[in-house]
DNA sequence: GAGCACTGC
């Protein structure tokens, strides 16, 4: 407990480096009432015209039309994502017919930026300007810039490998270096080198020609394809990498706009970073001016613990300084939950978030103008040989750090604490580690098969990934029947796998549950079990939820108690729909979601990817039939489709993964937790405080040898 | 009887 009334206090010392030029805000200053399209536009323009980057457009143009690739390092509030791409359209590189696509990490990223974009053309959102995400198609045949994910894109070269509908794509936030950036740029530039030999060497194109493709491609006037022009886009302060990884290309830097933050550190190490936050976060309150408060914590259970601390040290204040409203903000909270943090406070109050990494990136919060920063993250981190997944607490790299300290200048001057030394932060990683090197490959592999990439471990990537962690992915998938033993995708079985988006486990799932005539049930569990806890309960619920859970539970396991909620989600639903309407069903939902500590975001993307996983085996022509009560054919289904995470109850009562010998509990939300059946299967194993398998089924230990001969062999065969 | 950062198809 920290002793505010003794005036414990942290000594922040401030670097004073701050070479960021101040801009004045120049926006919303005229409250018009007069606000008529052309009012807007001319507004919308003048706004344009300020931006940083509107100095270089002519420059930008140019340095396109001379190279081939180009890397753009520009700073926050550059303007790059909105107005590059206007830039491009009016230099004419869409004259060809070709359209210009720009990708983002996030789905939220993508429709905002376009729907920005189409406003400032002043065309309707759909027509020249769209977007593309999963589950959303606001594109058209007229679309000519086309915001869209980094994922969908890798989906649509699947279909298109030259993706010749693009003259030109843009990568924007490639510094995030996520997995689906790292393999896209690994293809981008391979397509590249294709399109440009093809269009030297008329060859090429002709065979392409002769062979029918669906997709129209671009050619230029003697009938060739246009050479694919390629635009990075980076935050980072080094552009070097990506220069060196796209042969030494040209990097052009823009200027953003930010208003300055003061960066604050503390003169000593913190042993406690609770008590450092909690300490500095009354500091801020009673010593600081107006302003909202941003607090970067690992998690949700530090979250709920500084929480609590700070409403108990806040009624010890006098009255007059209890003007301080709380507000958590992690991904699992419900969405009515998150929301609240957009509420402005009233007058004379002042808001403290409590946040995790949400906040760096996915959400900007207004009114925040300081933040403390402890300097830690949770990453995942995944070990090839156990297969095991753990989140662990590490210290944050430099651009992650500055990421943060940046959300305290959105709107005018801030300043940033972080809980560290000057000395500390200087012995920082410059940048995180790509996630390519810390997540299981196996459907990175196997896309990169479909696009007829066969040898995984000579592709060019821009940072190689574990060479183990390659061969773990490998055998995964040759012991699926992915892959052939000459490392090619298998036909139908690979080509099937690599069409739907689902982990391949899922995938190989759905395939086998058509011949056990379950596919009906098996598309419910793997949508399930594909989106991030489906059960809610509020820390003071958690009596109450228990029976509420018990009645969906089935005895046989996880993956049935999912099928049951879905089931009843949807019975629920059908009924409300015929009796109230379709609006009004929704709304019903949630509230049926949220009095049975269901998270109704989860299952509403549950719901989301079951309609498209079963339109997608649908066009694969596999049969959909259910087994109705008839479980048992689910459970052979299981065991056949995920028999490398299959696992024994030993004398203890903890499991054995029969693949890989790790020890393992049943984690304590499963419904077999007491159970303890002898066999099971699980769909994940995960490290926390101890090891768990969890969303685990009971299974018949003789169905392994049966359905799985590829990786159990009976004992007694051999005697 | 415990706890799970964030994305994406």
């Amino acid at each position: 407990m920290p002793s505010m009334a003794t005036g414990d206090r942290k000594n922040f010392n401030s670097n004073n480096n701050n070479n960021h030029p101040q801009f004045k805000s120049g926006v919303n200053n005229a409250d018009n009432k007069f606000d008529d399209s052309f009012v807007r536009r001319k507004k919308i323009e003048q706004q344009r015209r300020s931006l940083p980057i509107a100095s270089v457009e002519k420059r930008l143009v140019e340095e396109v039309r001379k190279n081939d690739t180009l890397i753009i390092v520009g700073e926050t509030g550059s303007g790059k994502t909105t107005q590059l791409p206007q830039y491009l359209y009016n230099g004419g590189f869409c004259q060809n017919g070709g359209i210009i696509g720009i990708t983002q990490p996030r789905r939220v990223a993508a429709v905002t930026v376009a729907k920005r974009v189409a406003e400032e053309c002043g065309v309707e959102l759909g027509q020249k300007v769209g977007y593309s995400i999963r589950f959303e198609d606001m594109t058209s045949t007229s679309t000519k810039i086309k915001y869209m994910t980094d994922g969908l894109l890798l989906r649509e070269a699947l279909l298109d490998p030259k993706l010749s509908k693009y003259s030109v794509i843009v990568v924007d936030e490639a510094h995030e270096r996520t997995v689906q950036t790292d393999v896209l740029l690994g293809l981008l530039k391979g397509v590249q080198k294709k399109r440009t030999q093809s269009s030297i060497g008329s060859s090429n194109s002709y065979d392409h020609m002769k062979k029918g493709n669906n997709e129209k491609e671009r050619f230029n006037e003697a009938g060739k394809l246009n050479p694919l022009k390629l635009i990075i886009m980076s935050a980072s302060l080094d552009a070097r990498g990506f220069s060196e990884y796209f042969g030494g290309a040209k990097a052009v830097h823009v200027m953003g706009r930010q208003f300055p933050v003061d960066i604050l550190y503390t003169a000593q190490p913190e042993t406690d970073c609770l008590d450092a936050a909690l300490v500095t976060i009354f500091q801020i309150h009673l010593e600081e001016g107006p302003g909202d408060i941003l607090v970067f914590l690992s998690g949700q259970e530090e979250i709920e613990s500084i929480e609590g601390l700070v409403r108990e040290n806040l009624k010890k204040l006098p009255e007059a300084n209890q003007k301080l409203l709380i507000f958590p903000l992690f991904s699992s909270l419900p969405s009515e939950k998150q929301m609240k943090v957009f509420t402005p406070a009233p007058v004379g109050f002042r808001k403290v978030i409590l946040a995790t990494n949400i906040a760096e990136t996915s959400v900007t919060i207004p009114g925040v103008k300081y933040v403390i920063d402890p300097g830690l993250v949770k990453v995942r981190s995944y070990s090839p040989d156990s297969g095991i997944e753990s989140l662990i607490v590490v210290k944050t790299s430099k651009a992650q750090a500055l990421q943060r300290s940046g959300r305290a200048g959105r709107e005018g001057p801030g300043k940033c604490f972080r809980l560290y030394p000057e000395s500390r932060f200087e012995g920082l990683d410059d940048s995180t580690v790509p996630e390519i090197k810390r997540c299981n490959l196996s459907n990175v592999i196997l896309q990169l098969s479909a696009l007829g990439v066969d040898d995984i471990i000579g592709f060019d990537f821009m940072e190689k990934p574990d060479r183990m962690a390659v061969i773990r992915s490998l055998e995964l998938l040759y012991l699926l029947g992915a892959l052939t033993d000459e490392k090619k995708l298998s036909d139908p079985i690979g080509q099937q796998m690599a069409r739907l988006p689902l982990e391949p486990n899922d995938s190989k799932a759905l395939i086998l549950a058509s011949q056990f005539d379950c596919l009906e049930e098996m598309l419910i569990v793997v949508s399930m079990l594909s989106v991030e806890s489906i059960f809610y309960v509020p820390r003071d619920k958690l009596e109450e939820s228990r029976t509420v859970i018990k009645s969906f539970s089935s005895p046989e396991g996880d993956h049935l108690t999912l099928l049951n909620v879905y089931r009843a989600s949807v019975e629920f639903l059908e009924k409300n729909k015929t009796e109230n309407g379709s609006d009004k069903a929704e709304k019903n939902l949630r509230k049926w979601c949220k009095d049975n500590f269901i998270n109704s975001r989860s299952l509403k993307h549950a719901r989301d990817i079951y309609n498209q996983i079963r339109e997608n085996v649908e066009r694969m022509g596999l049969k959909i039939s259910s087994c109705g009560d008839d479980t048992l054919q689910l459970r052979r289904c299981l065991a056949a489709s995920y028999f490398l995470n299959a696992a024994l109850k030993q004398p203890d009562g903890t499991y054995r993964v029969l693949a890989n010998g790790q020890i393992a509990e049943i984690h304590p939300t499963s419904v077999l937790r007491r159970t303890k059946a002898e066999c099971i299967i699980f769909y994940n194993l995960v490290q926390t405080t101890r090891n768990y398998v969890r969303n685990v089924t009971r299974i018949d230990y003789l169905w392994l040898a049966e359905l799985a001969p590829q990786c159990y062999a009976l004992k007694d065969d051999k005697s």
